[in-house]
DNA sequence: TTGTAAGCGTTATCAA
DNA sequence: TTGATAACGCTTACAA
């Protein structure tokens, strides 16, 4: 931490007078060298206590090239998805010895654009950039000449590593276990028609592939878009279903918070849930499990994604190629030639109140 | 951003052969120094650009002794009120040009003392805190020779910089809103049997003093404790006051979660919000605004303590005095002898729906 | 208005 | 096993 003014630091310089040794063997008890002999490092560590001091990082980051900080781009922190998948990155960093620079992008395209070239300059060792305004139009983008992993399912690119959630599998897992428990009329909540990429389009999707499995007619009735994903869309959207004469026996919600309005409008209608209509949500969020009742709900397993960015970004930032990568892996898709990776972290369903039990 | 490995990055050095003048030249140039000469500065501009120079933050730290990095310590990142104080900071502290290092200690003391003490070492200017397991008593830890902002209401002392927010005077203004809307039976719900200091216990000081001012008798039974803050114990606290047959006809919900679950139980009681009882929340949180009815709040004026505590931390890490701030200031306490600062940021009422309208 | 040179605190090379 | 010394890339007196 700086001193104030006019406090000068203390530096391996004094550490090293103190103890009676050289500025090279403090740098060596710091770093843990092999070849320091136990009553050296004793002495230069007593030395340490003694003045307390601690490493200059701007000097060592100066001298090593390496800054052990990781910047993670997002569209928004005050958003729970968001806020939590930041939680976990700076969570899983810390284990890996990495400091997190959370750069909130605020819905600007230029903010993105800022965050991917200039701006970062040599602050930091490598980029986790969740993109939300830039698209699959702009990926000449993110061809940059440092460590950058992508995250979500706007951009798709065998030139940069990717970490993206089951979007099309989670929905269809939810619509499924809806299926299974004895839904017949299932309605979708928050689609963005014309949409063919991002999460809304992709959970559509996996709505639709179940009921074709099951071979269940689509009933376009059934589906109500949403913009927006907030509590009040889902509510107004349900509201606007029931207006129109409609009541089905289930409801996939394409995030939790649709979900939550979802369930409140179906309860001041004088429905119950489950068991007049189940509902399902996505995300898995925190207060999905503080509703009443508890909302079932799909995770999109935001603890492995922050897991294999971090790692990913770090073994990029040591140079490791993906076909000799530290950490176990499952499923990976690797490009042969540019040794970038593509992931998918499984959705798993977290069941809770909001369904009925799965018919034997 | 640090290069791949085997690419060297431009440094001044290259710019400045490339432009034909001195490292120094180059130097003023980034820096904005005003005595260069227009034709300079473009020579100097265009070879930046050429070479896609961008300064080296690690050499300009260890020379300078600034980082422009400052770090947040907050209790958890996924809590909506800490996301979005973070935000905040992040964004004026952008303003400043200071980049934001958030730090979660994850309601851990041992990692409270470890942001306070070593860990950061020289890596930030300062430090933003918002404790929750240490308090008063812990006040020997806070004497820490670099900037520091204290922030939240666990610890009062004069010792250190202090941006704290308006619990008794904002429970108090919603209270007295209820009782100016008609209210006479009000309960409250979340309070913390014999803690003395931390939220709870301040807001339902506030509630106290806005009944003994109305000249209402304190009902005890119309008081619902509830250690955890979260939807479904504002459910529990609610139903709980219904089982045990009590219908006010006004509750104050100590944050927006509790009122959240509140409402809820209201509704699902069949009673009618506002008409039947009236619910204020406390925090403002985004969701308050998509609750239905939409929650009336009391607003801690999070983006006021934000602005503060960044230009307070950076006044100091500048060396200001608060005598000598920089920015104007209201209602600023000093200490006369340390100049340390406390300051209260006013909170204010946001009336959505779900309570009635003042009678005239 | 621009250039020279010293030094910030570390790590790394090489020698002892 | 330890020590002297040269960078790393920048800012800043001071000189020109």
């Amino acid at each position: 931490m700086a001193r104030q003014a006019g406090e000068r630091a203390v530096t391996m310089r004094d550490v090293a007078r103190e103890a009676g040794v050289s500025i090279k063997t403090v740098s060596n008890v710091i770093n843990d060298y092999e070849f320091v002999s136990d009553a050296t490092r004793a002495k230069v560590q007593a030395a340490i206590d003694r003045l307390g001091y601690s490493v200059n990082v701007s000097a060592r980051s100066l001298r090593t090239g390496q800054a052990n900080l990781i910047a993670l781009a997002i569209p928004d922190l005050q958003m729970p998805y968001f806020a939590q998948l930041s939680s976990l990155v700076i969570e899983e960093a810390k284990k890996l010895g990495l400091r997190v620079l959370v750069e909130p992008t605020l819905y600007s395209r230029e903010e993105e654009l800022n965050v991917l070239h200039g701006l970062q300059s040599t602050m930091v060792d490598g980029l986790i950039f969740s993109p939300l305004e830039l698209g699959q139009e702009d990926i000449a983008e993110f061809r940059v000449d440092y460590p950058l992993v992508l995250l979500g399912e706007r951009v798709f690119t065998n030139e940069v590593d990717h970490i993206a959630t089951e979007n099309v599998e989670g929905a269809k897992k939810a619509t499924t276990y809806l299926l299974e428990t004895g839904c017949r009329s299932i309605a979708v909540i928050g689609t963005h028609p014309g949409e063919r990429v991002g999460s809304a389009a992709l959970r559509f999707q996996g709505y639709c592939e179940a009921l074709l499995d099951a071979g269940i007619d689509y009933d376009e009735r059934l589906v109500v878009p949403s913009r927006m994903w907030h509590r009040v869309d889902g509510e107004a959207a349900m509201d606007t279903l029931f207006d129109s004469g409609i009541v089905p026996d289930g409801v996939v919600a394409l995030n939790d918070m649709l979900a939550s309005g979802v369930m409140h409008s179906i309860q001041m209608h004088g429905y119950r849930i489950p068991g007049d209509i189940a509902v399902i949500g996505f995300d898995n969020s925190d207060d999905s499990k503080y509703l009443s009742p508890a909302l079932t709900s799909i995770s999109p397993g935001l603890d492995e994604v922050a897991r294999l960015a971090v790692r990913t970004l770090k073994d990029r930032i040591d140079g490791v190629q993906s076909g000799e990568r530290l950490f176990a892996g499952t499923d990976g898709q690797e490009d042969p030639v540019t040794h970038r990776e593509y992931r998918q972290v499984p959705s798993t369903l977290v069941v809770r109140e909001s369904t009925r039990v799965p018919q034997a």
